[in-house]
DNA sequence: ACCTGAACACCGTTCAAGT
DNA sequence: ACCTGAACACCGTTCAAGT
């Protein structure tokens, strides 16, 4: 209904199906069934309008871990970042892409995006299967894996072939093996 | 002196100081000093010139680690790799781009980087002072980690403010006492 | 073998004008 | 408040031609 969101949404949908090369804005207002430059009188730019897909992307990407065991909620969380990224590459690109200029409601909704992680963290810590320390800081080291593995994977640096069979997911799951060790060291009986 | 290879520099150098929309072939051409068209007698198309430029990235990062500590050779080049990324962010984003087609050349060169840190972190592993497993695995995990560090500080997404300081290094820190903790379990004696 | 100049299609952006 | 049509500058690419 709104021309606006049906922008956005063609962009988005430009990008999973022909890549960042076939997102013109003719393009896009085509598919909208308007004039080529009817955007304009949504978004200042080509950039804005592109920021809006990143945003949508970016609270889209952290819905709130649901109930039960937070552990089991935070890796099911990191599990479906890295498929997402796989899934929509152009897209998952562009949401960490860089921009020339800062746009607010771009950076509101990746402000909010890590604090949501950081509860998810914060959350499986509390279990005693995280160790201690600064969930800020535990957060950054699981995004950060999970993002460079995604990121890796899409360009074809993580050799699937061989013996080193290195998933993103595997890397989610030896991430949080070290930490399960370090939680609970070798030796120790577990914490109550 | 080689028409070519002065075309692949002034790319990089367009990258460094005006970004990737500043990267058009009649800007590389002027730079050299011929017509705009000339890139065709040397490249097939845009593309082929970027890989030229990704592909010498890619080798030249990836130098041999110099004697001494194989660890500490391997933090020192896991190091660099995060320092030359927001050094030369867009070319860091070139090198792991998409590309529409497939580049033989950037390709060994990718293979070629990934063989020098593999073995870099093999011979890290020899002395005992990382965790037992296969070095492509680990690889893959340090690399996951380094590029996804660097890739998230770039767009802003680290927060670097606030008690969660968590540079890339920061986190790559935090994965070397992980391994070590791994390595030599909490009251287990150090192997010999 | 390497380069040039003209030309073409396409794109982001602007502007005057319409409802 | 939202949209259209014409126009402009710029870019990747092609082609015929030059040395």
């Amino acid at each position: 209904v709104n021309t606006r969101d049906q922008m956005v949404a063609a962009a988005a949908n430009l990008l999973d199906e022909a890549g960042p090369e076939a997102v013109t804005l003719r393009a896009i207002a085509a598919r909208v069934g308007v004039s080529h430059n009817a955007p304009y009188k949504h978004f200042a730019d080509k950039e804005a309008l592109l920021a809006a897909v990143a945003a949508r992307d970016l609270l889209g990407r952290s819905a709130s871990a649901t109930g039960g065991d937070p552990v089991a909620a935070l890796k099911a969380l990191a599990r479906e970042y890295v498929r997402w990224a796989s899934r929509h590459p152009a897209r998952f690109k562009l949401a960490f892409g860089r921009w020339t200029r800062e746009d607010p409601a771009l950076a509101g909704a990746a402000h909010e995006a890590r604090s949501r992680f950081v509860a998810a963290v914060a959350a499986a810590q509390a279990t005693e299967a995280l160790p201690v320390g600064d969930p800020e800081r535990l957060s950054a080291m699981l995004l950060a894996l999970g993002h460079g593995a995604a990121d890796l994977a899409l360009g074809g640096h993580l050799a699937r072939d061989g013996k080193g069979h290195a998933d993103p997911e595997d890397l989610l799951d030896d991430l949080f093996a070290l930490w399960a060790l370090a939680a609970r060291p070798a030796g120790s009986p577990a914490r109550r």
